[in-house]
DNA sequence: TTTATTAACTTTGTAATTCAAAGTACTTTT
DNA sequence: AAAAGTACTTTGAATTACAAAGTTAATAAA
C-alpha cells in the first residue's frame, strides 16, 4: 500500500476545470457560450476557472468574429494536456493501488 | 459532447477523501496512524476528513484496544463503496468523453 | 439616434473549505 | 510524579468557490 496523493494536480481537483479539461482534450476549440453551457456555471465563475487554467499555462485564448459576433475559445496547450494526463495517471494509480 | 460533473461527487472531490476511499475501498480495517502516515497530514485534518466521511455514512469506526494501547480504526460502509464507485463512474465518463 | 441586446468578462461580497497548530482527555510508560 | 502516546477538538487564518451585479464594446432594433 502507497499512496500518492501528492502527485494529483491541485488545478483539476475542482469539478469544473476538471470537465473544462476534459471537454478541451478532445475538441480543438470551444468557446465561452458552450462551456458555460455544458458546465452549467454562471459566466462570472466561469471566467474565472478559465483564468485560472490560463494562468498556469493549461490553456489558450483565441479571439474572433464570427460574423459580426465577438466569439472567445479555448483551447488546452501542450503543456496542458501533459499535465492533465499526469494527473489522470496519478488518480488511476491512487485508484488502483493493492487491488491486485 | 455530453458533459455530466454534477454525477460528481463532491465529498471525493478532496485529495485526502480520495485518498482514504481509495484505501479503505482495498483495505477492510485501516487505523488512524497508518491513514495518517499514508496521507501524510496532520492528525488534526485527518480526525476532521474521517469526520466528514462519516457524517455522510461512507465509513464506519470501530475502537479497539491492542495490548494496552488504544486503537480507532475505519472501514468502507456498504453506502461508501456505492458512492465511491459511482463517483469513479462519473469520471470515468467524464473523462472518456467524445474520445470514441 | 436613442435604446436594447449580446458576449465576455470584472468586481464585490459571502460562504464554504482546507489546513496547521495548539489544546484536551485518557492512558501508559518511565 | 513526569513524560509520552492516541485520537481527537478547537481555533484561527488562508484559500477557494460562487452568485450576483456591474462593465465594456460591439451590434441590432426602434
Amino acid at each position: 500500500m502507497k499512496i500518492f496523493i501528492g502527485d494529483l494536480n491541485k488545478a483539476f481537483e475542482s469539478r469544473v476545470r476538471l470537465g473544462m479539461m476534459s471537454i478541451l482534450l478532445v475538441n480543438d476549440f470551444v468557446d465561452f457560450a458552450t462551456l458555460k453551457e455544458q458546465l452549467q456555471i454562471t459566466d462570472g465563475n466561469l471566467a474565472s476557472h478559465i483564468a485560472a487554467l490560463e494562468k498556469l499555462g493549461y490553456i489558450e485564448i483565441k479571439k474572433q468574429f464570427i460574423g459580426k459576433k465577438p466569439n472567445t475559445s479555448y483551447l488546452a496547450t501542450k503543456a496542458g494536456k501533459k499535465a492533465f494526463a499526469e494527473h489522470l495517471d496519478a488518480l488511476e494509480k491512487l485508484i488502483k493501488q493493492s487491488v491486485e
